[in-house]
Formats: structure tokens, C-alpha cells, sequence
RNA sequence: GGAGGCAUAGCUCAGUUGGUUAGAGCGCAUGCUUGACAUGCAUGAGGUCAUAAGUUCAACUCUUAUUGUCUCCACCA
């Protein structure tokens, strides 16, 4: 590929990111080798809308499957990602109708159905490569050989097959039911599409006069001009003041038609007035009272929701046009008794925003009960499992209390619902294949104008993109798939229906995890949104700081099922480490004369070598069992802190001594050692980052042509050097014991001061830690000894775990700040001590708790009264 | 009305079966062109882990209640 070039003094992504990807599609990494025999493990997109734009949330969803897949396909699983688009009906229409409308001034009746169809194609043609490109920059390993779409040839003979199978097990029906309907987007919607907000309106209580009588009853409603669609009105029976009223006959006020009184416990005792006007043909639930009592369904407004014949004169305006002028003249014909300002929740369409108008419609419904149960079963017996478990209460939630699902849409754009009618004999077919005569009479037949539910066919994606209904071979290999990744806004859109349709259709569950992740808020913490122009483009940011650091951004301190906020700070955050990753490479690489990277043997490793081997085996420990958790940003904050605060702060630091003694045995070690953790690095963070682990891993000497192939790493007991790592940390504490003094008492790096140290582990201290003194520092020569008697007067005492430091500053030396400094010292210690005294007294805590932690605590108290005898001895010399 | 999340440093957030003196990034302060990196290095200030009880030898962690905040579901006409 790019053998062992250099890099470039300054970390630009743009330079090799497309590079580095053209270069993985062109050699197939992203396509499962055919062959394999290894345990699969696949995962399917959420296919994104085909004519819409990447954004954040699509950003932090690829990039969590894709750190997911990249791990697992170097762990060596056969890997599949399976790529693809969903056609979005209402929306992708929509966008369409408007596009028509502004440019050409036309409608889609203007075209008629197979000319506006033809559009929509050109719409999506035009518009489809975008977000799939989109994708690409990103980084996605996805195999794109096997890119879907919700409506090419499979998918579509994949949703016949199920609705034919559903409609002739009885589970697919046709009725007339109250929906939701949307009179801008002209269609029916189901429950899930149907977003409740919460509007100002008010309570009108009208009169409604009792026929024969002077008297009347009192009605409360928020939506007035549904009266004349009333049928009734609803009394509680076991109200005493109302159930006198049962059975008499009112006159609608304005209509002037007779409805009766029933009973009906619907209605609530001791809300609103107790009266309820019952309009079957305009609530749900007056829907159900009209069913039960048998009322008829008068329904008083066009598809438009303007109001039709039965509104009298209101005929023609607009609902809320009506609802005003109704008010008036109910008012001004004594009718109207008071308005109450009410704030209601109004449901509106989830794409459009309309308020929504239940009403009565021939349409098409899933019966949910019996696919519900196994769907429920499923999660309950951990067949599949929720990440964070939380989430499967929202699903269950759902589940349990889940209606039948309108799926018929009055839209153009989407799958054709395969049922014919004969108007000959009146026969319909539901057929798998076109058919243009009746099956029966052999009439010509006509088929359903209405399309399907978006989601009903996004619903089959699991198996509908491995061949399904054909038996094919990835559908024998890779379903069920591994992982589900998605936010929690559409576990009841998306997740609960591919987990009925899969054991329905399938007989096995679509995937075994669901991995939840929370939404992209912006710096604020509020919804990035269109309307309030606050969503951040990944692709700027890509364009900005690379597509490493964005994934870095979205997915480090993010846990799971969490909001997370994206901001400048964290991608710039992000894009300092990839710098910093950049530029500690280039050091290593300037200093390698090696042609291959071979850890050298125990024997020949310097302590600061076994230091460093037994904090990167830890690490890969860390990041092994966090991925297989699904923590992402644990796993991801732990290669991060190794990476800049144990590799490049120290390791490096303490490796420049012996790079900078040419061609010398430790030179050889500390080369190997070096290229070999950092090529560890390379490895782990690859998933998270892996264009820059790429461009750097083809910058060193590497034995596997691409590091997304290459092997993940393994922890190796055989390099935890528990001893000399021990060691190496004391040597570490009394540097950086050593640069706090200086820093307090304010000396310049430049004043280099000779050192002495008394050792207490002699083997800490031997000749080969002076370099890192001299250096780290700021040492200008060291004396080690069992013990020292230096007088007080003119150097600074430094009690650290290992040794007493004496540092002598003299001149510089602050005698009343030293002094004020070991009181303060004397005082935190004496505290401490009291405290772990306390504690190890408790004969519970003795008794009782674990004797690692026991002995942990008397090791502790012991040190502390030792470091507390050297302060008071040092104290005691300046006083 | 039902369910759930969150509450930890000035800001944004981690904290993995309860057990060192609770961490990071950003910001702030002080000092540094230290052999790759100022997109950097060193050092530091800053937290009664929302409140109150409980369980325990031991609670940021578990339980309950309270307060604040966000979300989902249902929906009363």
C-alpha cells in the first residue's frame, strides 16, 4: 500500500482520509470473504431516509456500528454490514409534492399517479448517492455490494410475501375503524406517526336544549365544530345527578336534530360537566361508545378537513374557520353558556405537523394481539437483550398495550397494496403476483390505490436484505444478526415491528442485542432541529477537523441510551488527540532503524519497558471487556488516557536517553519497545479512528497490509511485570514529587540542583533511574545512598513513597513558606492517620471486611506515620 | 394519569458487581520555544458526589422518600 513512507510534519485528515477509503473498498476488506468458516457477525444499518442528509444523529449511529463491526472483523469474525435506504414515503413524497409545487406550480393529481411516480424516481436517483456518499466519509465499513433499498426488487417481493402470508392467516384485514388522518398530507396514520403536543384552547360549555321541556343540559367540549357529527350524548349510569336524563332526546342547538341520552361509564364522574356529546365519526373514543350503543357515524368533514354537507352552512370552511363562526352564533343564539381557557394535547402528523383528524376510514389494519405475544416473550426470556436493559420496559410498555396497526397509506410513493377488486363480483384477491382478471369471474380487476406503511416494509429489513423470502445463503449465515444499534426514539417505530416480523415471518428473532444510543443535542443541550437552525453538519465538522475526530467526539464520555451535547470544544478536543497521536508517531518513526517490530525477550527489557508493556496490557484488558459491554467511551477514554498521559507523557520521555545512543543494545530495545506499544495503540484505537491509525500504521514497519484486516490485540499475562511496574511508579511519584517542590518554591526549569536520595528500595533506585532525573527533573547530578545526613539549612526534605529526597536549594528556599508548607503536610497526615485508626479499631471492619482491603488499610496507616515522622523531623530542623 | 432518565469541579461529563485521599476534557492561575507535538510541556486552585432517612464494618455507588429537571407512553370529552 504506502510502504513505510513518512509523515507529513502536520496532522491534515483531509490529505488521506478519502485516500485511505478508496483504498479499503478497492481491496474488498468491507466484503466477508465467501469461504469463511469463522462465526459470523453481522449487523444491519438503519436504513436512513433515501433523499435526506446526513446529520448528527446518523453520524453517532454509524459511527458506534462501525467501531462494533471494525472490532469484531479484527477479532476475526466473518463480518457483514449491510448498507441501505428505506424510501420514506410520507416524507420523501412531501419533499416532492413541494418541490413540484414551487418549481412547476403543479400537484401530483396535476401529473397523475404513474407520471408523479416517475418524478419521485428521478428524486431519488438524483438524491439517493448523497447520504450514501455521506456515509463513506465517515468511514463505514459497510458492504456496499450489498447496498439495499426498501422498494428495489427484493425488498418489495420480500413485503408482498409477508402481507399475502399475514392476510391469509387472517392477521392482515380490512376495515372501517376511526384513524388518525392527516388533512395536509391527505393520508391515514398510524398510532406511532401521530405526535401529541400540547396547544392552548379553551372548554366552550354548550346548552343542548331536552326536547318537550324548557330545560337543558350543559356540554363541555374543546372542539365545538364536531356537533354535527354528534349521535348522542353519554351520561355516567352510576351518576346520581345525570342518570335521570338517561334516555331522553335533546335538539342538536343550530341543527336542530334529535339525539338521544345514553349511558355509558366512559364518562367520568365529576369532570367537566358530566354531560359528554358523543361524535363517533370524530373520536377515537366516541368511536367505541358509538360501537357499544350502536350509534350512526356521521361524518361532517371532507379529507381536507373542511367541513362538508352536514355543517349546514359552515359548509366549505376550513375546521377551525367553522369552529369560530359556530362559537359566535352559538353565542349569539343564547346557546353558548361559557368559554374556559383549556390547554389540550392535540395530536399533530409526525412529518408535517398538522393537527391531526380523527375520523372513520375504509382502511387496512395488522391484527397485533397474537404477533404481540411472542414479540414480548422474546425480550422477557432474554432471547433478546436491551443495552441499557432499561429500554426494554419502553418496549414492553408498547407491546402490551399495542392496537391494531393501520398500515394503508393514501400516498403514491411506496409498495402498492396487493389486493385486487373485481367491481364485476365484487371479489377481492390478495395476490403475491400481479394479476389483471378476476380470479373468479374473470372481470377485469383494479388494484388498491393504497400504499403501505413505510414502516411495514423497514420492518422486514433484517431478513429482506439477506434474500428473504429466497433461502439464500447469507440469510443462512448471517441471520439472526448480532447487533441492533439505534437511538430510543424509534424502538416502537422500527425495533418492536422487526422483532414481531422476524419471529413471525422467520421464526427466529431479527437480532440478538438492541444497543441504544441517546440524540446528538447541540452545545446547549437542546434537539438540533431545522426550525431552530442549530444542527451541526458532520460534514463540516469532517471538512474541519476529520472524520476521526468527529467519531472521537460522538463517541467518547458517551454511555449508553445517554443525550450527549456535540460542541466546538469537544471535536477540537478530539482532533488534539489525533494531533497528539500524529506527532508521537513521528517520533517514534524518526528514531526507528528497525525493519520489523520484534518484542525483545524479558531478559533484555529495561524496568521502564516491563513498566509501560504491564500498563498497555492493562489497557488492552480495559478496552476488551468494555467493547464487549458495549462501552464504547469507557473503552475509548481508556486508549486515550494511555495514549497521551502513560505513553507520550512518560514512556517517550524516558526512551529519549537511550534513542539518542546510536546503535547500542538499549537503543535496539527501546525501538522495539516503542513501535511495538504504539503499534498496540494503533491496533486498539483502530475501530474508534481508522483513518489515522491507517495512515500511521502504513508508516511504520507492519506485517499485514491493512490494520482494519490486521489482528485485534490480546492480553498477554506473560507481560505483566507487576514488580518492576511497582518499581517504575516510585521512580515516577519522585519526579513528579520532586517538580511539585520546585514548582512551589518557584524555581526556573533552568536552575538545575544536584539531588540526593535515600533509598528504601534500593532496587528503585539504581544507577539506570538517574537519567530520568537528570532529565524529568531537572536534576543536575544524583547521589543515591541507603541514607543521608544532610543539614537542614539549606535543602528542601521530600518524603514520597520509595525515598526522602533532599534537594538542596539553598538561596532559593522561601524558610517561613517551607515551613507553612510541612505544617499543612503535618496536618493532612495526622488527620489521615486518625482516621484509618478509627477504622482498623472497628472490630467490625476488622472482622468483617475482606483482609485484602484490611491489610491495604494497615499498610497505609503504617506509611502515613512514617511520612509523618519525616515532616515533624523536618520541621523540627527549621524551627 | 402511568413509566423512565438525569442531579458529581466554573462548564460538559465519566465513575463497570459497595472498599486508597472521587476522575477527565474545556476553562482558570503560575511557569516553560525541555530533542514529536503551543492542536504542546510542567505545576496548581477548584467537589459536605441535590436533600433526608435506611441497609452495611463500610455508601458517590444499594433501598425509600423529597426537591429540581428532561423524556417516553396514555389521554378526560
Amino acid at each position: 500500500m504506502y510502504e513505510n513512507h513518512e509523515l507529513p510534519k502536520t496532522y491534515s485528515p483531509a490529505e488521506f482520509e478519502d485516500r485511505i477509503y478508496q483504498n479499503w473498498c478497492e481491496k474488498g476488506y468491507f466484503t466477508p470473504d465467501p469461504t469463511s468458516t469463522a462465526p459470523s457477525f453481522s449487523v444491519v444499518i438503519p436504513p436512513p431516509n433515501v433523499t435526506g442528509q446526513l446529520h448528527m444523529g446518523h453520524a453517532l449511529d454509524e459511527t458506534l456500528q462501525d467501531i462494533l463491526v471494525r472490532y469484531k472483523r479484527m477479532q476475526g469474525f466473518n463480518t457483514l454490514w449491510v448498507p441501505g435506504t428505506d424510501h420514506a414515503g410520507i416524507a420523501t413524497q412531501i419533499k416532492v409534492e413541494e418541490n413540484l409545487r414551487v418549481n412547476e406550480g403543479l400537484t401530483r393529481y396535476d401529473l397523475g399517479r404513474e407520471k408523479f411516480l416517475e418524478r419521485v424516481w428521478d428524486w431519488k436517483h438524483q438524491y439517493g448517492n448523497r447520504i450514501i456518499n455521506q456515509l463513506k466519509k465517515l468511514g463505514s465499513s459497510c458492504d456496499w455490494t450489498r447496498e439495499r433499498f426498501t422498494m428495489d426488487e427484493g425488498c418489495s417481493r420480500a413485503v408482498r410475501e409477508v402481507f399475502v402470508n399475514l392476510y391469509d392467516k387472517g392477521l392482515i384485514y380490512r376495515g372501517h375503524r376511526i384513524i388518525n388522518w392527516c388533512p395536509h398530507c391527505l393520508t391515514a396514520l398510524s398510532d406511532a406517526e401521530v405526535e401529541y403536543k400540547d396547544q392552548p384552547g379553551n372548554f366552550w360549555h354548550i346548552k343542548y336544549p331536552i326536547k318537550g321541556t324548557d330545560e337543558y343540559v350543559v356540554v363541555a367540549t374543546t372542539r365545538p365544530e364536531t356537533m354535527f357529527g354528534d349521535t348522542a350524548v353519554a351520561v355516567n349510569p352510576e351518576d346520581e345527578n345525570m342518570k335521570h336524563l338517561i334516555g331522553k332526546t335533546l335538539i342538536l342547538p343550530v341543527v336542530g336534530r334529535e339525539i338521544p341520552v345514553i349511558a355509558d361509564d366512559y364518562v367520568e364522574i365529576g369532570f367537566g360537566t358530566g354531560c359528554v356529546k358523543i361524535t363517533p365519526a370524530h373520536d377515537p373514543n366516541d368511536f367505541l361508545v358509538g360501537q357499544r350503543h350502536n350509534l350512526e357515524q356521521i361524518k361532517v368533514m371532507n379529507d381536507d378537513a373542511t367541513m362538508n354537507a352536514y355543517a349546514g352552512k359552515y359548509e366549505g370552511m376550513d375546521r377551525y374557520a367553522c369552529r369560530k363562526a359556530l362559537v359566535a352564533d352559538l353565542e349569539a343564539e343564547g346557546y353558548l353558556l361559557k368559554t374556559e381557557p383549556h390547554d389540550h394535547n392535540v395530536g399533530t402528523c409526525y412529518r408535517c405537523g398538522t393537527t391531526v383528524e380523527p375520523l372513520t376510514s375504509d382502511q387496512w389494519f395488522v391484527k397485533m394481539k397474537p404477533l404481540a405475544e411472542p414479540a414480548i416473550e422474546a425480550v422477557e426470556n432474554g432471547s433478546i437483550n436491551f443495552v441499557p436493559e432499561r429500554f426494554s420496559k419502553n418496549y414492553f410498555n408498547w407491546m402490551n398495550n399495542i392496537l391494531d396497526w393501520c398500515i394503508s397509506r393514501q400516498l403514491w410513493w411506496g409498495h402498492r397494496i396487493p389486493a385486487f377488486y373485481c367491481d364485476a363480483c365484487g371479489e377481492m384477491t390478495v395476490s403475491k403476483t400481479d394479476i389483471t382478471v378476476c380470479p373468479k369471474c374473470g372481470a377485469p380487476v383494479r388494484q388498491e390505490e393504497d400504499v403501505l406503511d413505510t414502516w411495514f416494509s423497514s420492518a422486514l429489513w433484517p431478513f429482506s436484505t439477506l434474500g428473504w423470502p429466497d433461502n439464500t445463503e447469507d440469510l443462512k449465515k448471517y441471520y439472526p444478526t448480532s447487533v441492533l444499534v439505534t437511538g430510543y426514539d424509534i424502538i416502537t417505530f422500527w425495533v418492536s415491528r422487526m422483532i414481531f416480523s422476524g419471529l413471525e415471518h422467520m421464526g427466529q428473532k431479527p437480532f440478538s442485542t438492541v444497543f441504544i444510543h441517546g440524540l446528538v443535542r447541540d452545545a446547549q443541550g437542546r434537539k438540533m432541529s431545522k426550525s431552530l437552525g442549530n444542527g451541526i453538519d458532520p460534514l463540516l465538522m469532517i471538512e474541519k477537523y476529520g472524520a476521526d475526530a468527529l467519531r472521537f467526539a460522538l463517541a467518547t464520555g458517551n454511555s449508553p441510551g445517554n443525550d450527549m451535547r456535540f460542541s466546538d470544544e469537544k471535536i477540537e478536543a478530539a482532533r488534539n488527540f489525533a494531533n497528539k497521536l500524529w506527532n508521537a508517531s513521528r517520533f517514534v518513526r524518526m528514531n526507528l532503524t528497525i525493519d520489523e517490530i520484534k518484542l525483545p525477550a524479558a531478559a533484555d527489557l529495561a524496568t521502564e519497558d516491563k513498566w509501560i508493556l504491564s500498563k498497555y496490557n492493562t489497557l488492552v484488558k480495559t478496552v476488551l471487556s468494555s467493547l464487549d459491554n458495549f462501552e464504547v467511551g469507557v473503552a475509548l477514554s481508556a486508549i486515550y488516557d494511555f495514549t497521551w498521559d502513560i505513553f507520550c507523557d512518560w514512556y517517550i520521555e524516558l526512551t529519549k536517553t537511550r534513542l539518542s545512543e546510536k546503535e547500542t543494545a538499549g537503543n535496539l530495545v527501546a525501538q522495539n519497545v516503542l513501535a511495538y506499544v504504539l503499534t498496540g495503540i494503533l491496533k486498539l484505537l483502530h475501530p474508534f479512528m481508522p483513518f489515522i491509525t491507517e495512515e500511521i500504521y502504513q508508516s511504520l514497519p507492519h506485517d499485514c497490509e491493512s490494520i482494519m484486516i490486521s489482528a485485534y490485540p490480546k492480553a498477554d499475562e506473560a507481560q505483566d511485570f507487576t514488580a518492576e511496574a511497582e518499581q517504575m511508579e516510585r521512580v515516577l511519584n519522585a519526579i513528579r514529587a520532586i517538580r511539585t517542590r520546585r514548582s512551589e518554591m518557584n524555581v526556573l526549569p533552568s536552575r538545575r540542583a544536584k539531588l540526593y536520595i535515600a533509598t528504601k528500595y534500593n532496587d528503585s533506585f539504581c544507577e539506570a533511574t538517574v537519567p530520568f532525573f537528570v532529565k524529568l527533573a531537572s536534576a543536575s547530578e544524583v547521589e543515591i545512598a541507603e541514607s543521608f545526613d544532610i543539614s537542614a539549612d539549606n535543602s528542601v526534605q521530600i518524603i514520597t513513597d520509595a525515598a526522602t529526597i533532599y534537594l538542596p536549594l539553598a538561596d532559593l528556599i522561601d524558610f517561613e513558606r517551607e515551613k507553612a508548607r510541612l505544617a499543612g503536610e503535618e496536618k493532612k497526615l495526622v488527620g489521615e492517620i486518625e482516621r484509618l485508626e478509627k477504622k482498623l479499631s472497628n472490630a467490625g471492619f476488622v472482622a468483617k471486611a475482606p483482609a485484602a482491603v484490611v491489610d491495604g488499610e494497615k499498610a497505609k496507616l503504617a506509611k502515613y506515620k512514617e511520612n509523618l515522622a519525616g515532616v515533624r523531623d523536618a520541621l523540627a530542623k527549621l524551627n
